[in-house]
DNA sequence: CTGAAAGCGCTAACAT
DNA sequence: ATGTTAGCGCTTTCAG
């Protein structure tokens, strides 16, 4: 491993000037520029991220902490952040707060603070005011993906518009019983979407008139599995059975056209069914949806964080981040058979 | 930010000794370490990795690197890898090499290089014979999980044997014409184990005394919408359609099933689908398949680089590597329908 | 625009 | 068992 030292010697300058020169940082005349990178390419100098760290404070590193990494939201999220930060220079180091005990309280006391990180992502995790109080502290920058976390920028859908425009699209089409595959309790803790994706379905039936029927409400853990057994059960119902189910995501909405199928029911000629997401499934399941970006979210997420770590740079400001979100109409949902 | 002086200075004691109370190494009398750790903790001190990492030359950071995120298999082992490694204290930095091109490049020229990890896991990603032998220069340990790399320590079932056993059990319920879905050609560029797997299939049949017919191969990508299309040409065949097939993953298994079900066929009536993985999926849609345990894999990975890593602990001697996998039958498979 | 030199905060000999 | 001290390899004032 070549050091500095050894570069400035071949480029015949001191090392002040080599770390200028490959830094960007201070002012470096052409001629030496290009004689400094030409030394160091040949000495296949890298710099030492330690040391360079520990002189300067900045480690070009953001922690990314997320819940579950196996989840195709999160995942995706992450890969658009990955992608971005490559791009600025910056290394991604991942916390994956699986087993939400010991091992999140140790993660934000000894790897978040060891001055590994300049920066943190959260994504779809409600941080305690404790934890966000930590990271300020430290001067941190922390933004938010897909949670609201209070006093955090965060990055996030409008989910209750969200929820409004699918269940409008079920209503638009004529439906009038509509059932709703939403969020269990216990995930609410720490993903606020299922209550506010739950609201604005509400919202939309009482704007148009319709009955509010919790028989029509069915919670579930957001994968395939949980949906089929949701829709099963909305489904199987002997009488007043919905002839459309909002779903709040698209695996649980994948899992309710699953269901349907078993239970001979044709969707969306009996049944319509929409999910929120536009998952990698979507198009294959034919499955309506209202797409939300996650790729793009991570990507902006990082955006933002620039925008922090380097003020000089002047990135375009984006004063209020209203996310983007379309509904996509593809083939599971359609007008109810008339009765 | 407290640093280590006044740790020191409030425990009465050197700079030296808190290093050593707090990092094990050395040794350090019970007394004066209790008084340290009460220190630091009443200060909330937490050592700066980059100043630690400067002198020690250790990093405590592990680089992973993987070709995708949203697929099951990765996100999996990695997820099992990063808590093993939370567990030993280690960090995990990602490195996410979707975009196989310059992408790449530059995550092993400027990111693996500097000194920012300790050692490396690859997770099914055959690297380059430069790619090593840098890596190798640095006397970084390297681990690959789930692809072999010519001279690298690395973590994989037999796949030729996995596949073998999945077309065993079909061939032993009495079928004679096994088609198989395959990964496409492209793929095995960074993944070998599409062809061994179509190896292990072929001479399974062989053994068997059965004609291996490339009218019933079929490659695709790995995805639920491949295994869908694949199995679609299979099974659509006006004459001889087979009774059987195995598929190279589970998500493409569980294509093939949908795409039976969409053709009226019964499964596994009318055809036996048995897939590779055991995969999250498997379980809901009754596929019988040969579960292979991508997070123990990362976990084992992880176990590996410790015993390079940390030569003094002894651990156990895990003298050759062979993974376990499982024959998991479930509701897919049967013996052929009488013709 | 460039160089000299003082650290950044810790660890690891080497003493004691 | 503990203290002293010399760096680890860079960045960044401060001069010039």
């Amino acid at each position: 491993m070549a050091g500095i030292e050894e570069v400035a010697k071949l480029a015949g300058v001191s090392t002040a000037t080599v770390s200028r020169a490959l830094s960007g940082n201070g002012s470096v005349s052409e001629p030496t520029k290009l004689k400094v990178e030409l030394a160091a390419d040949a000495l296949g100098y890298v710099v030492s991220s330690n040391a360079s760290s520990l002189a300067s404070g900045r480690t070009r590193n953001i922690g990314v902490v997320v819940p579950f990494l196996n989840r195709w939201f999160f995942s995706t999220v992450l890969e658009g952040a990955q992608q971005a930060l490559l791009r600025d220079g910056y290394d991604v180091t991942l916390y994956n707060l699986a087993g939400n005990g010991s091992e999140r309280q140790s993660v934000f006391e000894h790897f978040l603070l060891r001055q590994r990180v300049d920066a943190v992502i959260a994504i779809s995790l409600e941080l305690t005011g404790d934890e966000v109080a930590r990271l300020h502290r430290l001067k941190k920058p922390l933004v938010g993906v897909g949670g609201p976390i209070p006093g955090v920028r965060t990055l996030a859908v409008d989910d209750a518009a969200v929820a409004r425009l699918a269940t409008d699209h079920l209503i638009a089409l004529g439906h009038r019983r509509i059932g709703h595959i939403g969020g269990v309790l216990e995930l609410d803790v720490d993903f606020h979407l299922p209550s506010s994706r739950r609201v604005g379905y509400e919202s939309a039936l009482v704007d148009a008139g319709l009955p509010v029927d919790p028989a029509l409400f069915r919670p579930a853990d957001f994968t395939i599995q949980g949906g089929y057994q949701a829709a099963k059960q909305l489904l199987g119902s002997p009488h007043g059975r919905p002839s459309a189910i909002y779903a709040a995501s698209d695996e649980m909405a994948i899992g309710a056209i699953l269901a349907a199928k078993d239970l001979g029911l044709s969707v969306p000629r009996d049944v319509s069914i929409i999910g929120i997401d536009d998952h990698d499934l979507a198009d294959f399941f034919g499955l309506s949806t209202v797409a939300q970006y996650p790729r793009a979210q991570g990507e902006k997420a990082v955006q933002m964080l620039m925008e922090e770590l380097h003020p000089e740079r002047n990135y375009p400001v984006q004063p209020s981040v209203a996310l983007p979100f379309d509904l996509v109409v593809r083939s599971s949902t359609a007008t109810p058979a008339p009765a």
